[in-house]
DNA sequence: TCCTATATGTGAACAATGTCAACTTACACC
DNA sequence: GGTGTAAGTTGACATTGTTCACATATAGGA
């Protein structure tokens, strides 16, 4: 399993390789801006290399979209385990955080081209960093439900619509500022 | 400028025979179904025809997006002059079931892909279709933004989050009553 | 230590796509 | 009626995702 050297094969261990460099061009280029090729040739090897690793382009995709859940879940568990005063409030700022700063991996972890459906890795990843939210929330009661929900959207939409540059910051406003008047509420 | 037929040229009114079959393909394969040369097939002609209307396939997307805010924005403005007791809630409800019915559309409306900075033509759409909103909610003055923005996010996260299919419905439970009881507290 | 099965990477090819340039057609208008 | 120009066609190009036949290096038993 694990070696002394971390380079296990012919070229080193390329499957690690492609993901890492993926991340990068992912976060530079946007998900449209990441080709196989281009990214092959960025790590050094042949075309057809990568297909010895993953069945195609969107498999690639799947597999950045759960690291980009697996992070966006460690980051939730992080807080959450800080016990904040306001659990929810301090939740959804995380929240928002990740999105502004993994912005194309957040993009890509709710791309409607990775239908869910189809990809039980992706769905799992996706479900487990909710199981998250919602332990910390309650929203598992009848009752508390339909607050969680309406937390969850509130939180989303605002990520979404912040990454979008759709919310305009007026003069001398901070982000996170404003981040935290909109989510106060809850 | 308006002429008898409605067959100005050649094969007809291509321009908008484009259009119109690009909304039907873009609804039922989605944004990455919608090629160009599948397009000009479907409309009956060369394929390189679509570039004496659309400089790119970006722009024939750009074009769609614009007529998708463009419905979006008259649908909001339907509600608004039935001037409903509670103005935020009804014009939420709109917006979150416009999103269901037009779903890839809505999707691509805010798609990164179209990055509005480069396109003037998309930002006034988008901006005067959030401009209804924002005269109905009255989140000019600075007391009412925040609470105007938050009910914004809100209304666009559940929007897209129900598209994606991430809120699960529980059994025997109708999509619209639950987005009514979300939203319900605006 | 050698031999072989297998995992990993290469090279050349394929079809499909967006896009462009040269050419043709048909309408509008003087 | 002839001509300029908008609209459509044909054929080409580079690029992309993907595949297949081939090469190579590694692991593990003889």
């Amino acid at each position: 399993m694990s070696t002394y050297t971390n380079a296990p094969y012919h070229h080193g261990n390329l499957r690690q390789a492609l993901l890492e460099a993926a991340l990068i061009i992912l976060e530079k280029e946007g998900q449209n801006g990441l080709g196989l090729r281009d990214l092959a040739r960025a790590v050094g090897v042949s075309a057809a290399a990568p297909y010895r690793h993953f069945d195609s382009r969107a498999a690639l995709l799947e597999a950045l979209a759960v690291t980009g859940f697996q992070r966006f879940s460690a980051a939730m568990e992080a807080v959450a385990s800080t016990e904040p005063a306001q659990p929810m409030a301090a939740m959804g700022k995380t929240y928002v955080l990740f999105a502004l700063d993994n912005a194309n991996l957040f993009r890509l972890m709710f791309s409607p081209e990775l239908k869910r459906d189809n990809r039980p890795g992706l769905r799992m990843a996706a479900d487990a960093a909710f199981d998250t939210l919602r332990q910390a929330v309650g929203g598992d009661q009848r009752s508390g439900r339909i607050k969680a929900l309406a937390a969850w959207a509130k939180v989303h939409g605002l990520a979404i619509l912040l990454l979008d540059g759709q919310i305009a910051l007026r003069a001398g406003e901070d982000t996170e500022a404003l981040i935290a008047e909109i989510i106060g509420g809850l």
